[in-house]
DNA sequence: AATGAATGAGTTTTCATTCAT
DNA sequence: TATGAATGAAAACTCATTCAT
């Protein structure tokens, strides 16, 4: 329903797709709890009792917006994962799908950045968002076995440096403290990938690590 | 007031830091918009009318809870930015503040990471979040200046990736996705600027960035 | 349509009729207010937009069920009152008429008893509930000109103990804190007949009433 | 809090007694369900948030009206039962009790009788309604073993026509169908006694009952 | 006749904030 | 300082009813 974050948008609309597109212009405008529940419906034309036919509740519209787009997100690394190519190119694969993102839905990124990533309240229905995790640190042991990477390195940990890093970057566009002009996109792929595959090189004499 | 993240608590208790320290515990627990002012005021063992005399409104005890931490965090980094240390020590001093801060109070960091650092109505503070980073950034920008790190990429950037690999890495302690053992946190240190200062060493052939 | 309370049911079966049924077993477990029309609907397996073919709203539907209900009640019992028998059988057969619906259709009776008899709302309907009343008084007023019942006591009032004793005891039964087996079923018309008549019989040296 | 039925007003009134006994006169005037909550703010002269202050909601204070009331009826009634006057006197101190309530606070009776006596949802909470039940019965089976009552007739059974008759004429007054001047109320405690304890009565020739 | 998406008035409830004591 | 009763704006949510199909 939502506009996918790695596929293009699909022209027909019906009135759950509105509702949820709507929420999120409004969500990354205003945020989850600064926005009511009739803003959603005027921004998507529809009488706010509509939003009921749909959600059960404002809480459950966050949680769709979430549910369907990292769904996507998901799928994508996976597709990435299994690729053979070395593993600097598939994490270079995954932040491609992670920044690009950005570009092409800039108020969902904010929304997922902002409003689910951290929220108390959505931390149980998550285990999904580890997923990537798992992704990632799949790539990486992988790139450890195939001598791609040193082995000194908890595995675990850089995948959260490298998550880390591509979600510090979206935040700084989120909010504004980091360009986001086309080259500037291309450019934080490429650095993200060049430091973190950089301080996972092998050929290196690793410190007393 | 506040137990303070880079010092020792300071014994003697007054009102309004017992408010401040009942609100960081409510506020890790539930979140900020999760609880009432009532929830604060009974975990202070206090009227809730009480927190009227010390702050303005609720939204003023989180301001206060950021404002008196990060001043904290915020001198600790300027001190260890000003030292003579390589630029790799100073990084790592930087990593210790933020990392060990988990370790000296959970809860504030927590609250810190979930409530302040995204929150869209505390936009105006984010000068001040983002002070830290410019610290990064500058040690970064010498390390290059004076040789210790490839010059061919964006110390911005990477101010992100140093200060993001962090922020996740809290983050997976608060939400309990990755272990925190004191040796753990040890690790986690060594980890982060492992990867990310030799990502960032010059004596590569640094492929075609 | 409905299920008559003193007759048989009418084996075929229209969607008017259905949806009348499915109210009355409905508001039997729920309450009129504590139903939606989506659940009569759902319980007749409609849509619940159809009911507002049949009926103007929900409160008619429960007007329905009051008429199509008492309507009967009342026939039979005038068709009782003007038998030729003693007054003693003629009660004895409002009676059978009353606490024998409840066998034949308890939730009906339920609804009835619930919620129109006590309804603030369908106090218009009152005279129509009130000619039952008239009739039992009827019955009284007749005795006492026979000589087969006491001439000083307010036949009014005598039909109130006789009309609230039946209506207690269907309420027992409603509420299950009565036995309503069929042998406790005939056993109650009994001891209604025989208490109040009992009581109202002449023979007695009527104490100083 | 609430204007006792046995016993006089306590002049003094807190807001949450305010608050009871303007609930008590609105749900006779609207019904429990046909009034909002600040219909029972506003006649009791407090904002309604107030009222969330004594009770967790509308249907709480409904509950708060019955229980608080017919502690004191059921105190009453357990106060005649243990008097050594014959059964007679014994349910005359009864139908007292009950009938002149009415005179005493009309606007209680009514939603007692209205609201909550036949309410499915407070049923499960009113257990103690037919504590008032069994003090009937236990005063008629008394009345059996000590031989002022005939014995084969069940106690049960015969409570409920007694309670009916009560009730009923509770509710005709409550409707405005029976007269209630003080003297109609006299009567009509006369009437039902007389009624019941004389078909109750041993001497006669008991029919094939 | 039949459906169920769509509407929106109406209601309960929450809770930050005030203020008399 | 300290309390907690009192306020009332604000919001989520419900649900009877309408209506295009």
């Amino acid at each position: 329903m939502l506009r996918r974050l790695t596929e293009r948008s699909n022209g027909g609309e019906d009135k759950r797709g509105l509702i949820l597109h709507a929420a999120v212009r409004v969500f990354a405008r205003k945020g989850f709890h600064g926005c009511r529940v009739g803003d959603i419906a005027e921004e998507a034309g529809v009488a706010h009792g509509l939003l009921y036919h749909y959600f059960r509740s404002k809480d459950e519209v966050l949680e769709c917006v979430f549910n369907e787009t990292w769904a996507d997100i998901l799928a994508a690394a996976r597709m990435v994962e299994e690729t053979d190519e070395p593993a600097r190119e598939r994490l270079s694969g995954i932040a491609k799908i992670l920044l690009r993102a950005w570009r092409r839905d800039p108020d969902l990124v904010r929304v997922v950045i902002r409003e689910v990533v951290r929220s108390p309240e959505l931390q149980r229905r998550i285990s999904e968002i580890h997923a990537a995790f798992a992704a990632i640190e799949r790539i990486i042991v992988r790139g450890q076995e195939e001598g791609e990477f040193r082995s000194d390195v908890d595995p675990r940990l850089a995948s959260f440096v490298f998550y880390g890093a591509l979600e510090e970057i979206l935040t700084g566009w989120v909010l504004g403290t980091l360009d986001d002009g086309d080259e500037q996109i291309a450019r934080a792929e490429q650095t993200v990938v060049e430091i973190v595959c950089g301080g996972l090189a092998p050929d290196r004499q690793a410190a007393k690590l």
